[in-house]
DNA sequence: CACTTGCATGGGGGA
DNA sequence: CCCCCATGCAAGTGT
């Protein structure tokens, strides 16, 4: 492979590029890719006129032609098409493949390359635009003149690199170019100096005769540089982006280096290739994505940021706006964009690239024309960031919120040429729903969402105008890009998004939704645990998941008894059912095989009806009482370990203070405040603010109490037992109170089968010198469980149960501890310290085997 | 106390 | 493995 050339003419003088193998062809075998600059060829495409591969006859795949492809012109009059193989220019151009004009050119200035870009670096793209007029001349010359003219546009840092230079400019004029190919666009790029403009397709066919044609790639890269058209141009049919075929040619080009980049995503799977007859002619109105072709290495634009733009689009607005409109980039607005600060992150290729050089950080002023003719000014700047930068558009908000975007809505950056204005548009997501947008993604990988994109919602404005957008997605590779392209979309909108959204009641009710979903995990019933016995501790090790089953409440007996009560969902009165019963998510008085007298709805309810409202108001109270705090209702009704040890964390000490707990918005909290215990103060620093052993912060003291209370009823508890086998209950039981408080004994927790842990739950931890040190650096909380409290992630709980623990146990002389498994009596054997004090804890909060897998 | 500003962090994706 | 970038943190500033 290495001995081939590319054809990419900015690229074909490297004999030496090492090739890669790229997608499956459907012809057979892969596609090549140039490693330099990412052209796709078929393998066999590679012909004698400049390497030493496959001279012949290509059979085009469309008309069945057979085609020479031995020399440069006959080359050039192929193009590969898709992943299948290729076909004549003029089955292409009867297709509706639209030819782009890129810019190869003979003499070698069809293509920039970045390192010749030297002195041109600074040409604004639509400066480098080359004309599509043949005159070779220069396309250097022209760039150096462009910069001259506006040397401001393009970034120093890109001037700087080799890149850079003309490789910006050439990015966008590629993108441009590319982009209409990939979308079908009908227009073309006419390379002019000055006034770089859309030509037409019919301009286009013209140029296609002309001997240079790019191929239509696919994602081949279509290794067009933007400044390509230096003298001659080229073109590249582009069958709406659907087809990708891709012809090559080689031209001489004075360049090299210039890394160009495929047209459309690379297929992730071999499977989605596409045929180009059926792409042909769906194009048009496709939005795909019209990546930037330029290939600035390392700085080449993310699919994610390139441009959709339907070509009916794209001639709508370029009507509307009487002008050409050169997509640029586009971006999903993220949490942060859309939010108050008003700040929008730009992706750094795009910055840089079509945004003015800064060199400060403070930035320039940057005026932004939206769809509606209103023009803005942000402050484009940057911040540094580690040895990068971070470009930021300040000031967006007013302009946010005048097109009403939102989170998950993208916003897209177009240029007028001629002018160079920039140009912002938006479209609005689909659905705001998330979940909606997930679907649709889903839709067009099942090749069911024929009608639109997903992002052409009635009423988007995309790049400009609100057009409805039919765009058909024709073809998988296109359905793959557009949904890879959506996914990546959700997922930058999704958790994220929720999260910054999330008020703080909603947070509080998904903390509680979550515990109360810890509340119905069972171990799962058909799984035996693996028993590990360590140090003569048996542990209980599951590897499935908990299931759900049906929510209970245990109570216990003053005789130190337990009972659980599950409540029946057609009749909702209470039964009481064996502690190590196991219900279904929906149980009713029928299923009571443990009660014959009460397997009915009719027979009366065991549970007194004070017990009763302390097990509802242990619910339905909750939450007040969490946020009151009292030591009073925590007796009454300790809530599971989770909230339990949530509540105290947000209490802290001063658990008999009233008020909320501050858990609003993170985002308005100013800042941490010594001994705050809001729920922003109480997470760890993100980043570089992670615990140490040796914090005593709120939160890291209020485990370790809480970690020395676990150790402490946990050898009360076993004295318990031993008591309550000895008779001697009672005592254990006052013992026990004390430490409680006024408890009494009853209902305290809501189903947690496992006795240590009702009995955890049911003491309140005194406060007490942790003896040992928790290492509260902990995994950044899940998403889903945003209130969860820091340092309790299931990593973070079995470390911290790790070591520290078994400091604590060793040093309070704790080494046989008895872990009662969920659902049984206590495993009495021992088991390792280590897993002691992690299941030990777990439970204590609440945690499940589930949780554990995390 | 709220908002602004600048930087830091780290997850995640791409090379 | 590197880098991007979404977001958090907290000092600074404003009200």
């Amino acid at each position: 492979m290495g001995t081939k050339i590319c054809m990419n003419a900015s690229c074909q003088t490297a004999t030496t590029h090492e090739w890669k193998r790229g997608w499956p062809l459907r012809s057979g075998g892969h596609a090549l890719l140039c490693y330099n600059c990412g052209s796709a060829y078929e393998d066999s495409l590679f012909c004698d006129t400049f390497h030493s591969e496959e001279p012949g006859w290509r059979e085009c795949n469309i008309c069945s032609k057979h085609l020479h492809c031995g020399c440069i012109a006959s080359k050039f009059l192929l193009e590969l098409l898709d992943y299948g193989g290729v076909g004549c220019a003029s089955c292409a151009r009867s297709s509706r493949l639209h030819l782009m004009q890129s810019d190869e050119i003979p003499n070698g200035f069809g293509f920039l390359a970045r390192n010749n870009a030297g002195d041109s670096e600074s040409i604004p793209a639509e400066n480098t635009v080359a004309g599509n007029s043949n005159d070779e001349g220069g396309l250097a010359q022209l760039c150096r003149l462009l910069e001259a003219n506006e040397p401001s546009l393009l970034h120093p840092s890109k001037r700087a690199n080799t890149n850079g230079g003309l490789g910006q400019f050439r990015q966008e004029e590629i993108m441009h170019a590319i982009g209409d190919i990939g979308t079908g666009f009908s227009n073309v790029t006419q390379p002019s100096i000055g006034s770089p403009k859309f030509s037409k397709p019919d301009n286009m066919s013209s140029l296609l005769d002309l001997r240079d044609m790019h191929s239509t790639l696919s994602q081949p890269s279509l290794s067009m540089a933007l400044g390509a058209p230096s003298g001659t141009t080229n073109f590249v049919t582009f069958p709406d982006g659907a087809v990708e075929g891709k012809e090559q040619r080689k031209i001489p080009s004075f360049q090299q280096g210039q890394r160009s980049r495929p047209i459309l995503p690379k297929p992730s799977k071999p499977g989605l290739s596409v045929s180009s007859e059926n792409n042909i002619g769906a194009a048009s109105e496709l939005r795909i994505a019209r990546p930037p072709a330029e290939g600035r290495g390392k700085n080449q634009l993310l699919p994610r940021y390139w441009p959709r733009i339907t070509d009916q689009e794209l001639q709508q607005l370029s009507g509307d706006l009487n002008s050409n409109i050169v997509p640029l980039f586009e971006k999903i607005l993220s949490a942060s964009d859309a939010g108050r600060i008003g700040r929008l992150v730009l992706p750094k290729a795009c910055a840089e690239a079509y945004f003015p050089p800064v060199s400060q950080s403070e930035g320039i002023p940057l005026r932004i024309q939206d769809i509606k003719g209103r023009e803005w000014t942000f402050q484009f700047r940057f911040w540094p960031n580690n040895n990068s930068r971070m470009y930021v558009l300040e000031g967006v908000t007013p302009c946010i919120h005048s097109m009403q975007l939102k989170a998950g809505d993208t916003i897209t950056f177009s240029r007028i040429d001629p002018g160079g204005k920039l140009v912002m548009g938006f479209r609005k997501s689909t659905n705001n729903d998330e979940d909606t947008k997930e679907v649709q993604a889903s839709g067009l990988l099942d090749g069911t969402a024929s009608g639109e994109t997903p992002f052409s919602a009635d009423g988007d404005i995309g790049w400009n105008n609100s057009e409805n957008h039919r765009g058909r997605i024709d073809g998988d590779l296109l359905q793959q890009t557009t949904a890879t392209t959506e996914k990546k979309r959700t997922q930058n909108i999704g958790p994220k998004s929720k999260r910054l959204l999330m008020h703080s009641e909603d947070a509080m009710e998904l903390r509680l939704t979550w515990e109360e979903a810890q509340d119905l995990l069972h171990p799962p019933p058909s799984v035996k645990p693996t028993i590990v016995t360590i140090e003569d501790h048996e542990f209980e090790e599951y590897d499935e998941p908990p299931v759900f089953g049906k929510r209970t409440i245990f109570t216990s007996r003053l005789s130190g008894g337990q009972e659980q009560w599950a409540q029946c969902d057609d009749c909702s009165k209470w039964r009481n059912l064996p502690v190590d019963a196991l219900l279904p998510p929906k149980w009713t008085c029928s299923e009571n095989a443990w009660d014959s007298s009460r397997c009915t709805c009719s027979a009366p309810e065991e549970m007194t009806s004070k017990d009763l409202d302390n097990v509802l108001r242990v619910s339905k109270d909750f939450k007040k009482r969490r946020n009151l705090g009292s030591q009073k209702r925590f007796q009454e009704r300790e809530p599971s370990g989770l909230d339990a040890l949530a509540t105290v964390a947000v209490l802290g000490d001063n658990l008999n203070d009233s008020g909320d707990p501050s858990v609003g918005a993170t985002t308005k909290h100013p800042r941490h405040r010594l001994g705050c215990t809001c729920i922003v103060c109480i997470q760890p620093p993100s980043g570089k603010g992670k615990h140490k052993p040796t914090c005593t912060c709120n939160v890291c003291m209020t485990v370790k109490r809480r970690f020395k209370t676990l150790m402490l009823r946990k050898k009360k508890r076993q004295s318990e037992r031993e008591a309550e086998i000895s008779q001697k209950d009672k005592m254990d039981h006052k013992e026990e109170s004390e430490m409680k408080g006024t408890v009494s004994h009853e209902v305290l927790h809501i189903n947690n089968p496992d006795t240590e842990g009702n009995q955890c739950q049911r003491q309140i931890e005194k406060p007490e010198t942790s003896a040992g040190q928790i290492d509260l650096n902990c995994h950044p909380n899940r998403e889903d469980m945003p209130l969860e409290i820091p340092g309790l992630s299931t990593m973070n709980l079995v470390d911290t149960a790790e070591s520290p623990l078994d400091n604590y146990i060793k040093q309070n002389g704790l080494s046989s501890f008895v872990w009662d498994q969920q659902g049984g009596p206590a495993q009495q054997s021992g088991e390792s310290l280590r897993r002691l004090s992690d299941e030990a804890f777990l439970a204590s909060i609440g945690w499940t085997h589930e949780s554990r897998r995390d």
